[in-house]
DNA sequence: TAAAGATTGTCCAATATTTTACATTCTGTG
DNA sequence: CACAGAATGTAAAATATTGGACAATCTTTA
């Protein structure tokens, strides 16, 4: 299934035809955001559509204690924030820029009045959603299924795919646990032992993934 | 969050305008299923939205040693197997009828032809795949950060709402604890523990949460 | 550029979970 | 309705994970 990840997980602006993507540009507000900028607050009652256009953005919870719980990471193109549209409900997660950003959003009505005319957008925000519940199940059936040091490849494979691609994964290891449900002890432990093998890397708030390749053969070859 | 599950987690067939329902009824395949019946296979390639009518269908992944991984249980009204509509892929999940079952068929094409002068099925579909999104999100959460307690009261409750507020749920315990990433023997002692304290009834092959508000009210007081 | 503050690596004791094993209870079948 | 097979309850030993602590390393900023 990981191999097949980046080819199924196509960010939104791609699935949609060159005429939507013009009028999105013209009618949604560009904003720019400095690294590590609060971009939506859980709780945000406004609904709308937001746009990854440059940079890169971490969704999750920011804790009482100050971490930060990763779900996903959404690179250029990919749209989050559907839920506000369609559930009517306030958002539900933190959005916050990393490195110099921009997004643009497109505000609930905006929306609404371009889809009239263009049902391309609503078959991009199904395949949107329907990739990403799938993404999920995989994230779950890896934590409740693999042993620690599969479960934090895999989980890292999955968030640099999501996010399109990227091999700098930029996060202090202390959250990376908590998002996998791990104590910093034995996340760090396990990034010890995946370097070892040469199929990561760590850096002082940083991880990466030198050969993607490599580890996802690593990944399945254990977890068929 | 548990208190607005049932609220906004309403099945396809009730999102839906009885127009949209009459032309589905039409043109759907009506099947019945015999309890323990496999209705789907992981793996199948026709492409096809499926819909429960009666019964209950839970979705999951049979493993070589015969276990049965539940991700979801679905019951009255629910839609199933839009990934194969939209994403070109088989089936990610096997299928099973939980007791006498009746479920509709709608191949590919049919369905197709039908959203063509119908945008309420479109409409209905994000809002299933944006509300199941929201849901694995939330047992994500409670896998990473949940103590073992908390995590198997908040996942049955999950698994009940989407089954349409059934309070009986048919699973072996070994079974259910590979869907929690547990072994049979904690989840034996967790149970039991839930029982001592009158949040649910364990029987063989089957677990009935007999007070549903009050265990809400339980877990959200742990889990706030 | 030195000092303060963050983050990481790692050790060890404490705790939680799993594994293994076996007795008990339940269900369906002949 | 007795019996075989299946599922559950539970104890003890083995294993894995966490929590707390502290030194080492890195980054930022004054």
């Amino acid at each position: 299934m990981l191999d097949r990840l980046s080819e199924i997980s196509r960010p939104f602006m791609d699935m949609i035809t060159a005429e939507s993507r013009s009028a999105i540009e013209a009618s949604a507000i560009k904003m720019r955001y400095a690294d590590g900028a609060l971009i939506h607050n859980r709780g945000d009652e406004k609904p709308g559509l937001s746009i990854v256009r440059q940079g890169i953005v971490r969704v999750g919870l920011i804790r009482t204690e100050g971490t930060f719980v990763i779900t996903s990471i959404f690179g250029p193109g990919q749209s989050f924030g559907e839920f506000t549209l369609f559930a009517g409900l306030p958002r539900t997660h933190d959005i916050i820029a990393q490195g110099e950003t921009e997004v643009w959003q497109l505000p609930g009505e905006r929306f609404l009045r371009l889809r009239e005319t263009r049902p391309d957008l609503m078959e991009a925000l199904i395949k949107t959603a329907l990739v990403r519940s799938h993404v999920l199940l995989e994230m779950i059936e890896a934590m409740r299924s693999l042993p620690v040091l599969e479960r934090v490849a895999k989980v890292l494979v999955i968030l640099m795919t999501t996010a399109g691609q990227t091999s700098q994964f930029y996060t202090r290891q202390s959250d990376l646990a908590v998002t996998l449900g791990l104590s910093r002890t034995s996340l760090s432990k396990a990034l010890g032992r995946l370097e070892a093998d040469g199929l990561v890397t760590r850096g002082y708030g940083q991880i990466r993934l030198p050969d993607r390749d490599r580890l996802i053969t690593w990944i399945t070859a254990r977890d068929p």
